[in-house]
DNA sequence: GGAACATGGCTTCCATGGAAGACAATATAG
DNA sequence: CTATATTGTCTTCCATGGAAGCCATGTTCC
């Protein structure tokens, strides 16, 4: 991000025609204004990625919602999904695969045992522990639902040149490899994400 | 909470030593498993990215709890803070400004106004509308937030070379541009973001 | 064996935001 | 100039998730 600032105009930006300032670029010409011994630069790339990653979360959620799934039940689906037949996992797997606290996962299962998706049954050695398997109509609701998903994500991606996608992913998988060790806190190392 | 991804497993992928897979390339590397029927690429660059987006919001909002503020009140101040003086706004500018529902917006100006940063009065001319404006306690307040906000976000992107982080600024702001127009409801064109 | 501590799941309470509608005030049509 | 539509804010209700603590079970160590 090169540019001056200077009170008055703000709006002379870097691009000329073919890039009408977007939103963050306004933010960042307005702080420039108010407060320019700071160099705001950051926001280019963080309130950027904010913006990106909330709308792709709209954009996701909307086929979730086909399916009457919310974000979280979807990543709950998948997580037992992806753990290959049959289906099961531990509550505290699932908390720890999608990254939301254990209390969290118990109301998602509430839910989707009540939508008779997943059951809940006692561990067999472990009397603490419970089992969480995907019914035969949850099997399939996520089997659709998932293809119907990345389908989506295709189409999000497609926005993209190929090339550029590429470069995008490796610059986020060096940062997040960077972030993530930072973020961990004291006790268990990082946690996981979901989806 | 280390990961094992599941029997067998791929870890393949493109890196070797350097790079052990992360959480997203386990994932991908379970659906790859349970579907191959199904290009999961686009998660190496969405699922990244959300979970970039994740773990920079958690940092973010450490910063503001310092100074006693949830993400949307720092959104709010931030918001009234550069407009300028008379640091004023209306609550649906507000709204439009941060991203959020204008109920959202009561709320949070509620409790911003119940901390005496900033004040509610009558508008001048539409006796419908409403002024929010800082007070010199929020003035105070946002000036020195914001100081250490930016301060963080310059931390944070230091884990990028100067030129990744421009590579990156680049391509979001093209993928952004050509997401919002898509994203953006019938009626006002596209809404603004916040931050 | 038993006391102290750890673990796994769940419950309770709280915070935040969306959706939809209530209301008052203003703009527009006829 | 009224009748209708629209606007701007706020209210209510609901959904979701975090924090912290409860309870039953397991583990450790003496």
């Amino acid at each position: 991000m090169e540019q001056h600032t200077e009170p008055s105009a703000e709006r002379s930006a870097e691009q000329s025609a073919a890039h009408p300032p977007d939103h963050v670029a306004r933010i960042q010409a307005a702080w420039r204004r108010e407060r320019p011994d700071l160099d705001v630069a950051p926001q280019g790339v963080i309130g950027r990625l904010h913006r990106v990653a909330t709308l792709l979360t709209h954009e996701l959620c909307a086929v979730y919602a086909r399916y009457d799934l919310g974000e979280g039940e979807f990543d709950v689906l998948a997580a037992l999904r992806r753990a290959g037949a049959p289906y099961e996992r531990a509550p505290g797997e699932l908390a720890a695969h999608t990254m939301v606290t254990t209390g969290a996962v118990t109301k998602r299962i509430d839910r989707l045992e009540r939508a008779g998706l997943v059951t809940r049954r006692a561990a067999a050695e472990d009397r603490r522990g419970r089992v969480v398997a995907l019914t035969d109509a949850g099997r399939e609701l996520i089997d659709r639902a998932f293809t119907d998903h990345i389908r989506n994500e295709h189409r999000l991606l497609a926005a993209l040149a190929p090339a550029e996608a590429a470069q995008l992913e490796t610059l986020l998988t060096g940062w997040l490899a960077r972030l993530e060790p930072a973020a961990a806190p004291p006790p268990s190392p990082p946690p996981p994400t979901a989806r």
